[in-house]
DNA sequence: TTTAGCACTCTCAGCATTAGAGTGCTAACC
DNA sequence: GGTTAGCACTCTAATGCTGAGAGTGCTAAA
């Protein structure tokens, strides 16, 4: 069994980026005259032969180059990738776009996954920042016809819901009003079970008022990260990789259908703020063999909390995905602590 | 110059109707032996060359069958369907989904695309419903910190927007309520431009509230029938005739990108309930080239309407698809012509 | 007007050939 | 012992060729 040494690092590192940038195979002497080095083909094969032994490496065929492996990947990007930071114009470029607009919350993270996919032209997803367990802020109730209410509900973390209802019987705006301002007196900062619990005190009205409520609650924390935002697919299918008719189904059906919510809720980062690279699926995801995917955690630690990312081919370039995804994490952390101090702590709970 | 005659519309129509089922160019022997005629081949490639001649068909090589042409389609479309109706059974599963749950307006919107995409097995598309100009209903102001409101504005035809604004000076709830009830008062059914003149008479505080508040309404106006919601491209990637990489990119490009919603506002139909088949781009618009539209407009007649339809290869089945179209639009009419009851008529104006 | 016959055209799949790139191995070299 | 040159070998991808198959257009006869 051979072992890692710095030369074997380097020629590591140095196929893998030369890979990466021009999409095939490295070969011995491309190698060599490619990066101007003075040693001989013949030793680099002897290196490249022992990295392959090692598992970093691998050849589609007998006369190809070398192509890294997943584990070849996953060594570089835990111990060759230099400096990830995103570069400082494109910091701005974003800060400027985050600063623009005054937006509603699902509206950030559409931004968000938006602005990812336009800075690393790649495929990228968010998903909406949610608490375990939300809690009730703020309740209307807007009369539209005798029986039709309109209910706009507040969640603490920024969720805003609207939900039809039809009453048993016609009542008065003015009633609903009162109704309203007596659940946002007593029920702030309660969860959809503790709204439950306590709604039986309630006259009728109230009741089935209060019973909506926790309904819709329960919906958004059930819904959980299943929501997700989604951009960028036509970057992904420009890859060159992806460029059979066949393969290209499979993206779509992998980015747009379902599976991508399953990999990214059990896969991804559990503390606010770290930076998460699958690759290959590691073994478990079927559909993600042939993908890449870059996941942080934004949010406030403990409170609510979403998902952000980016999905791309193995053939990406980690370092500067990484920094983007680092960067618009960061951005929309701040944006989330901003909205807990308006609907959390500073109102009270 | 040929003649249309009574057996070249019938041979069209079969040349037509087997291409459609079978995707590949219709021989004169395979079609005689296909649908059992008594006639010899030379004969339909006589009535062939007459129907190629008058710009119905084509051949792609002079050794391969016939092919129809945009024309062809188009003749087709206008002269040789037969029965447009959906079939009964899935009349009644759609109509079974629509019944199924109470939902906001534009979750009504996806599920119609949802299930216009799901039996047609196509790409859909369709743009919630909107009135030209549209009118003020309903405001309400939630006050969530200091200068940080909420405001909820909804208005007739069934649109709910939210938007976020930050007041001069913090300001107290029971203000906010009074402003509220004032607006609703007083501004019932007025258009952007009625609130933006009348706003001027208002005191600091209600003048901004009502600024923003037509500032919102014009923002629903412009986007127009900018906002379409699609679903269904799977379906389309998935015919024979998109197989190639290369044109896989074009229609996620196409069908996912603006081009959609300019072809759609600007060819789609004006009256309520008409359905409207585009082929081939109809010369005009380049990347629609190789796709057929089925469009149709829904809603209420000098009120709020919206656009649904589906997107698919030339070769498509237009009986069925028509049909599908129609039953879906005449569903979603209904759903507004509902909603106008609720928000405008009823409700006074 | 319809039909049979026939020469002609074009595509497509299969096959062999070849150039090119790269490897692994061995033996010599520093 | 690590490094290098040389060389035989392997595999791919592009090219050109061939034959089968399908279909057409034309002409002449029914």
């Amino acid at each position: 069994m051979s072992e890692m040494t710095a030369r074997r690092q380097a020629v590591l590192g140095l196929v893998i980026r030369s890979y990466i940038e021009r999409g095939q195979p490295v070969g011995s002497k491309s190698f060599v005259t490619h990066f101007g080095l003075d040693i001989s083909p013949a030793t680099i094969r002897n290196e490249m032969a022992a990295l392959e032994e090692m598992g970093y490496l691998t050849h589609p065929h007998t006369s190809a180059g070398r192509v890294p492996t997943d584990q070849g990947y996953r060594y570089f990007v835990e111990h060759l990738l230099g400096e990830t930071e995103l570069p400082l114009p494109e910091q701005l470029m974003i800060r400027h776009q985050f600063h623009q607009a005054r937006l509603e919350l699902d509206q950030w993270v559409r931004l968000a996954v938006a602005v990812l996919a336009h800075t690393t032209r790649k495929a990228a997803l968010a998903t909406p920042p949610r608490a375990r367990e939300s809690k009730f802020k703020h309740v209307e109730l807007i009369s539209l016809r005798d029986t039709l209410v309109l209910l706009v509900l507040v969640l603490m973390g920024g969720t805003v819901k609207q939900q039809m209802l039809t009453l048993d019987e016609p009542v008065e705006q003015e009633t609903l009003s009162r109704l309203s301002n007596e659940l946002n007196d007593n029920y702030k900062g309660l969860t959809a079970s503790q709204i439950s619990a306590r709604s039986r005190d309630l006259p009728a009205l109230g009741r089935q008022v209060a019973r909506i409520v926790a309904q819709v609650i329960q919906a958004v924390d059930r819904q959980g990260e299943d929501l997700v935002y989604r951009d960028g697919l036509l970057h992904m299918l420009g890859e060159p990789e992806f460029a059979e008719g066949q393969q290209v189904r499979g993206i779509v059906q992998t980015f747009e259908g379902p599976s991508l919510s399953s990999i990214v809720s059990t896969a991804a980062p559990v503390e606010v703020g770290g930076v998460q690279v699958l690759i290959g699926g590691e073994g478990r995801w079927h559909e993600f063999a042939d993908l890449a995917l870059v996941l942080s955690r934004y949010g406030v630690e403990g409170g609510a909390s979403g998902l952000l990312g980016v999905v791309g081919p193995l053939r990406m370039t980690y370092d500067r995905t990484i920094g983007a995804v680092r960067y618009v994490s960061q951005l929309m952390s701040d944006l989330v602590s901003d909205w807990y101090d308006v609907n959390g702590v500073t109102d009270g709970q």
